[in-house]
DNA sequence: GGTTTCTATAGGACATCTCCTATATTGTAC
DNA sequence: GTACAATATAGGAGATGTCCTATAGAAACC
């Protein structure tokens, strides 16, 4: 249901098209809800149906008419009942663990492949975080205290991005170097983990 | 395709029922990839059907027969190539940051309640990894070599599990430090993401 | 004494999401 | 000059996974 109120979310910001929407995703909460353009059309005429938004359909000579979608009272409150609900525990699903799990099956240096692609991943990922993070700096320096109290919501999510970023990254540069130093194994990680959960 | 895959990689250690997978993924590999039982059931159907496993009916007097699936030649080799494939690249789906995203709508309070049930949550999976990995420790030090390199993979995971975990936990507190001393501000956010991506 | 848990399998219905395709025009890149 | 990206909508098919249910006897719990 997150994707049914992420778009009463956005839509109780202002008025979007269903193409405004899926730009609006993947500009701001991409890194932990992705939205497929299918997905994001089929819940607004699902939206719709059950009264949580409405339409105003704006004519448009050389492409097809933009419908411009806004939330109404039922779905803002919908919203806030939706956001103010315990939020459901999801299940990680990660196949390059699985991967890691089964390792053994494979060659160190298959298993080294894999590391590093995945490392190349988590810099792109957070070289795109950093670009967002200074833009974000600016348009807060730049906000009035309203708009500031508004940017509150988006920079936590911002933060666990990152935090989990570096958390990622150190776990994948820490493999790949004891694996050169030859230091990968049972005991080293049993010793890691021990350490890292005594620091409480 | 993991589930498939996670299912073969089992069975090329040791034969194994639908409700021995069951159990094993839910004592080894939970905490990345979760796994429906009748989900295992109609994949070992699928993975029969095309060769990847075969099975010896076990007759029991007072229970349905189990099935003990074994992978095949086939299977394994099918295991080994998507062992070595690139991961896939995993979205992220997270509702409690959809939730955070738009909390501008949301009492502090409410805020604070989502906050703190997640940090139940975490703090009593963290207390399941330390039970974990006091069992793992243990049978490594009483593991000959052999035992103890096929134990690497599942540590590896086990190590991101705990660092991931006790970086989403560090997340937590943080809000909730800040929250109560009045410091949860747009600016003391960005100023962490500009701190946290500054060390690099 | 009744309820829950464990063992063991599996189908039905449903929810959710992804991928591909279609339509139509303009502008940009190589 | 040809292919791709941007604007704008939306259907079809399929992959994947979850929830609920059914069956059935033994054991354990309270």
């Amino acid at each position: 249901m997150s994707l049914r109120h992420a778009i009463l979310g956005f839509l109780s910001i202002r008025p979007m098209s269903g193409y405004d929407l899926k730009r609006t995703f993947d500009q701001s909460v991409r890194h932990f809800w992705s939205a497929d353009q299918a997905a994001i059309y089929r819940m607004l005429g699902d939206l719709e149906a059950d009264g949580m938004v409405e339409y105003e359909r704006i004519a448009q000579e050389t492409r097809p008419d933009r419908k411009l979608f806004r939330a109404t009272g039922t779905g803002r409150d919908a919203l806030d009942m939706w956001l103010a609900a315990p939020a459901p525990a999801v299940p990680r699903r990660e196949p390059l663990l699985v991967k890691l799990f089964f390792s053994g099956r494979l060659s160190p240096e298959a298993t080294l492949v894999l590391l590093r692609a995945e490392l190349d991943a988590v810099e792109a990922e957070m070289g795109a975080f950093k670009t967002y993070v200074e833009a974000m700096g600016e348009r807060v320096e730049s906000a009035d205290a309203n708009a500031r109290a508004s940017m509150v919501g988006p920079l936590v999510t911002l933060v666990n991005g990152v935090q989990l970023g570096l958390a990622y990254r150190a776990w994948l540069q820490r493999l790949l170097r004891d694996a050169n130093d030859g230091t990968f194994t049972a005991e080293n990680l049993v010793s890691q983990l021990r350490a890292a959960l005594e620091t409480q």
